[in-house]
DNA sequence: TAAAAATTGTTTGTGTACAAATAGACTGTG
DNA sequence: CACAGTCTATTTGTACACAAACAATTTTTA
């Protein structure tokens, strides 16, 4: 019998995505170095709706309620993001971009495209489709 | 011209692949409860070599140099993996998997097999192939 | 052989990521 | 109205992930 068991890490689909984010993220650093992409991700969304509660923002960005609160309060240390508790539900916390927030955003726009583009670059075309397609249905 | 000048969060490779890999360590949590994706990855590697310094084991498994420590650390914290310093070169610290490690990683072999295949169950089995075929390609 | 360069491992600091526990605030039903 | 359940946010603890700086040990090369 293989020792093995026909188990080939190298094959499997986790070890493999857990490889294209750690590339995927390598890409981004390096064309957007000081931000992450899950702060990007957060003011990208924020801009997009304006307003919107924190947890509701984690929900939004697929970020567990105290990891959201993490990227929000860096995001507020930089003066990005701006937020008020709801004078209407006391319980939410509610963030605005602030006008520095969706410049940052609006002049990170076109590199964060490039990562995207970069990200995808060993495929062609219609494998990036493709592949966009495929790991839309793993979510 | 729209405020989002066609940049939309939800469609970018970076975004979709982590949840992607959110999806999967929940499936790999659910299924095998008292070890992380990592771990059994960093386990199944050097079961299938037997015998690996600490750097190399994390080259072949795509972690960090203070990553793998982390990792490694742990799993001898539990008896899994022995670890003495190379006589013939003292910078290295080889590691081997206990008895235990190689009974815990045999026991686990089919959970973590079922893993891979409830994380692509949304696909077909040609969907499955092509989507392991595409993401090689990304790392 | 002596100095320079490379490799291995450790440590520190920052940033996700998630589980679980907690407190405060709202909502719905009896 | 009361109170049980729900929702928002915070806090704590554990575990990746990576950059950068460091010490110790080879290896290279001048």
């Amino acid at each position: 019998m293989d020792e093995n068991d026909g188990y080939i890490l190298e094959s499997q689909v986790g070890f493999i995505m857990r490889r294209a984010v750690q590339r995927h993220i390598a890409i981004f650093t390096s064309l957007i170095p000081n931000m992450t992409p899950t702060q990007f991700a957060a003011l990208a969304k924020l801009c997009e709706l304006g307003q919107v509660s924190q947890n509701e923002l984690g929900r939004l960005t697929s970020m567990d309620v105290s990891t959201i609160k993490g990227v929000v309060d860096r995001l507020r240390g930089r003066g990005l993001v701006f937020a008020e508790p709801l004078a209407s539900d006391r319980r939410r916390l509610i963030l605005t971009p602030t006008p520095q927030g969706k410049a940052k955003y609006h002049e990170l726009l076109s590199k964060a495209k490039d990562v995207s583009q970069q990200t995808l670059s060993p495929l062609s075309n219609s494998e990036r489709r493709h592949l966009i397609e495929l790991l839309k249905k793993l979510v």
